[in-house]
DNA sequence: AAAAGCTTTTGCCATTTGGCAAATAGTGAA
DNA sequence: TTCACTATTTGCCAAATGGCAAAAGCTTTT
């Protein structure tokens, strides 16, 4: 796949939010960077300043942190056509407590702060697709999260593969297990059960 | 306290997120219903389409659906100070998969869609603030929920305790166990062994 | 004060999940 | 292929939580 096809998958996206004609479009592939990481790579890291954006035009990428046990806690999942972002640090620059790490190999779609900061000067339209992509996501996150809280772990992972039907077989057991709040060996004898 | 105390709570927290001359001000506050709401009164109700917005001045609201096993699960809380809505449902104009509760006997005030239709078009702001403010809402509630996934019930109810010192006295037992993902009795317990 | 209607606590026992360590399986490198 | 390394499964037992129903505690109404 080339770069002007990955290209358009996040203009595509893009558009489901909102108008841009060509040159608009010119615009925002021209601030994009290509960024190829390997499994296991970081894409920010906790205790820095976020200073770009991703968006995911291929793999899997995992938001955690180290809770007050020191145990590392996967916070969510992020995979093909969407944003990653630590939004807590990116918009108040402050620094993380998180840091994002790629579970398989990624290509990434990446923009900086000042390219963000170009695009939404320049592209009258931009402020508000990001508007709406940010609150769609949030929204996301917590719809996905609040039901997790009331089901068991059974049914947090069956309810899991249901949402998710192609992203439980290329990620470890062990951060599966952290996003959905068990231990390693209770999701193994759960995927058992099964 | 009278209503004219009552806007000015709500005025202070719009000047958070943006400036406002008097005369926003002045139409901001024509546009607020006052609504009092006694314990237990439901503020919206599932399967219809949310039309209107609660900025809390006084109280607790709850908001709930019923999961597939017909419990009753609390999703969150919202208290003093902060704005109530269904955003899934009221932006997209969708009956709501959720209902609002009075937990305790509430002040609110109420802004009809057409209200914030025509605040949106007076108030050059307008939409600015309340990206600012849903945005805001939206990643506290995430910051809230991952982290108790993580955890077990006894140190959820005490960051429950720590978060919302003056809130779990006010919150029946049932409702606050749903939220946390527990059964009452076992809260029942859990408070006891503390 | 008594009755009725809630809410919260308890007892009892079954089930789920955790903790830890060892065994097994899988993967990539040499 | 074999070695080294990592990921996953399993066994064993302890601890946490759920389910259910009865008891105890509170509130409100009469």
């Amino acid at each position: 796949m080339t770069i002007f096809a990955t290209m358009d998958k996040l203009i595509n996206y893009l558009l489901e939010f909102g108008q841009l004609n060509q040159q608009q479009i010119d615009l925002i592939k021209r601030k994009a960077r290509v960024l190829a990481l390997k499994k296991g790579d970081y894409f920010s890291e906790a205790g820095k300043i976020p200073k770009q954006v991703a968006f995911i035009e291929e793999g899997i990428l995992r938001v955690c942190y180290y809770n007050s046990g020191g145990d590392e806690i996967t916070k969510y999942f992020v995979d093909e056509n969407n944003f990653a972002v630590d939004i807590n640090s990116f918009n108040q620059k402050i620094p993380s407590s998180e840091y994002v790490q790629a579970v398989t190999d990624c290509t990434l779609l990446v923009f900086s702060t000042e390219s963000l900061h170009d695009l939404s000067a320049t592209i009258i339209q931009w402020d508000g697709i990001i508007n709406k992509i940010t609150e769609k996501a949030l929204v996301e996150k917590v719809n996905k999260l609040s039901p997790m809280l009331a089901e068991d772990a059974k049914t947090r992972y069956l309810s899991f593969l249901e949402k998710f039907p192609n992203l439980a077989n290329r990620i470890p057991l062990s951060y599966l297990a952290s996003y959905l709040g068990i231990t390693q060996s209770s999701l193994s004898r759960i995927r058992k059960s099964i």
